[in-house]
DNA sequence: GCTTTGACGTATG
DNA sequence: TCATACGCCAAAG
């Protein structure tokens, strides 16, 4: 296990109930900056038995990055609504449970670089 | 080792 | 809002 990969998922794991991060932010968490689709590489080879909320990370646009009607886009659904998140279209408004960058810092101690 | 793939992001029209 | 193009780069083959 990488140390870059603890990292991504750290910052994973973070994620407060109710709320969603994107790819990129994961990524900016984990030191990683512009590299997203790690994020995503790792999430789709995630240790079996390995708990985490994979289902609060969602693209940048709000939209559910998993294949539309596919088996884990309609377990992310069902595990987002059930933690109160609103899923409409396959896509949640950012603008209310999108972790913005105050949050940010309350939550992940950042302070600046 | 080289090539392809991909749970991404930003810019542009 | 939708589409297309390009950058990104670790994994998988």
């Amino acid at each position: 296990m990488q140390d870059s990969h603890r990292h991504v998922y750290a910052a994973i794991a973070a994620i407060p109930r109710g709320r969603v991060a994107s790819y990129g932010a994961i990524a900016a968490r984990a030191g990683l900056p512009g590299r997203a689709r790690l994020v995503g590489t790792l999430l789709g080879k995630t240790p079996p038995g390995m708990s985490l909320p994979w289902h609060r990370v969602l693209r940048a646009s709000g939209h559910i990055a998993l294949a539309p009607g596919s088996a884990g886009y309609r377990a992310q659904c069902r595990l987002l609504r059930a933690e109160g998140v609103e899923v409409r279209n396959g896509r949640v408004p950012l603008s209310r449970f999108g972790l913005d960058a105050d949050l940010d810092r309350e939550l992940w101690g950042l302070h600046g670089p």
